[in-house]
DNA sequence: AATACCGGCGAGT
DNA sequence: TCATACTCGCCGGTATT
């Protein structure tokens, strides 16, 4: 056993519909009305999918990832509802003025996603998390005068069940889980509530005769790893028993990618002018956050939406567009090659991607490794 | 035998 | 019915060293 260890005290802070909050703060006059925040694809006047909503829209049982002409006709009767288009780079500067926020109110800040955030508020005299519920409490009460946005925030002894907190009341949430009382908190929930279960391995693990959280906190360990793997087999036994030693940090990015829909589905090689800006677009990207690449694949989906996925590693690394696109262009050009010879014929495709992976911070030393591999 | 690379899949926002 | 744009992580197979 290791000597006493003091649980730590975790906040989560999720911000509610968030898009589609952005949107009412913009413009207070839809609050009551359904809002739906929309991706076009500009195939149709109509395609494409729904980003988020708000709770008036979801009550009516709009749902994010739904295509958005099947929105409209749930919406068709209400004459109020609203749908706008995605607007990134608005919610992307009210994320930043919130995260900015919220980081400041610990030492160890996470931010997980645009709208979403850990912080490790770990004190030696909070065992009961007093503390911890004052500094959620006033991160709640500071977005909403400042930003005039509510948000849920959950407090666990770890990010996990901080964000089952989260989970369990939203919108405009605040739930802590005492340290001891997490299994007591999880054992009724199916395990497809659990975070990271979802669809698949719900079903994989109903099949197994697991089918609440009290089931899989039990279960033999020898057989998940069989059905799960070494890794993921463990960590689905520690999910169920409210388990979860990762620590807040910042996560330097790792993977950018750009994916567009096509105006229609196609089956050549020759998409030079879909390339071009996708990768002069990530080029930026990687130049404004001062990396470089190893890794440059390409992303495609199929007109039965089936993804596929190519990709190629080189040294030494690079920021280049031109680069990017050479290697991009090259693994499209030998994707199709491979594919006009396979028995099916053609594929046909209906939205292509670039990816940059396997990222490392541009050298800042003044000798650059990177330098002497062009010599 | 260990590590790297690659493509598919799953989960989440 | 129609089905976005991202990010991260794991798995199994194969290639490289």
């Amino acid at each position: 056993m290791i000597a006493s260890e003091r649980p730590r005290a975790i906040i989560a802070v999720d911000l509610d519909y968030f898009y589609a909050q952005c949107e009412e703060v913009r413009n207070p006059s839809i609050k009551s009305k359904p809002v739906v925040v929309c991706v076009y694809s500009g195939r149709t006047q109509e395609s494409g999918a729904v980003s988020t909503c708000n709770y008036i829209a979801r009550d009516l049982g709009v749902r994010s990832g739904m295509p958005i002409a099947l929105a409209k006709r749930i919406l068709r009767d209400n004459l109020t509802a609203v749908f706008l288009p995605m607007d990134m780079e608005y919610y992307q500067t009210v994320s930043e003025r919130i995260m900015g926020l919220i980081s400041s109110k610990g030492e160890k800040f996470e931010q997980a996603s645009i709208d979403e955030a850990y912080l490790d508020v770990t004190t030696k005299q909070d065992a009961n998390f007093r503390i911890a519920e004052e500094i959620g409490k006033a991160i709640k009460a500071e977005i909403l005068s400042e930003e005039k946005m509510t948000c849920t925030v959950g407090v666990g002894q770890n990010k996990l069940m901080a964000k089952m907190a989260v989970d369990s009341k939203k919108p405009d949430g605040f739930t802590i889980i005492l340290p001891g009382l997490e299994r007591s908190f999880l054992n009724r929930l199916p395990v497809g509530k659990l975070f990271g279960i979802g669809p698949k391995t719900e079903e994989k693990l109903k099949a197994m005769g697991i089918v609440t959280a009290r089931d899989l906190a039990s279960a033999d360990r020898e057989t998940l790893s069989d059905h799960f793997g070494k890794k993921l087999g463990p960590t689905l036994r520690d999910i169920a028993n409210g388990v979860d030693e990762s620590p807040v940090v910042e996560k330097p990015i790792e993977q950018l990618s750009r994916i567009i829909t096509l105006k229609s589905d196609a089956n050549s090689f020759d998409f030079h002018d879909v390339l071009t800006p996708m990768s002069e677009y990530l080029s930026k990207k990687l130049f404004s956050s001062k990396m470089m690449c190893k890794t440059v694949g390409i992303i495609l989906i199929t007109s039965e939406l089936k993804i596929k996925t190519r990709s190629k590693s080189f040294s030494p690394t690079t920021q280049s567009g031109d680069q990017i696109l050479k290697v991009a262009s090259e693994l499209f050009y030998s994707f199709f090659e491979e594919q006009s010879k396979s028995p099916q014929g053609p594929i046909s495709v209906r939205r292509v991607g670039i990816k940059v992976s396997d990222l490392v911070a541009t050298s800042t030393s003044k000798k650059t490794e990177t330098l002497e591999d062009y010599i």
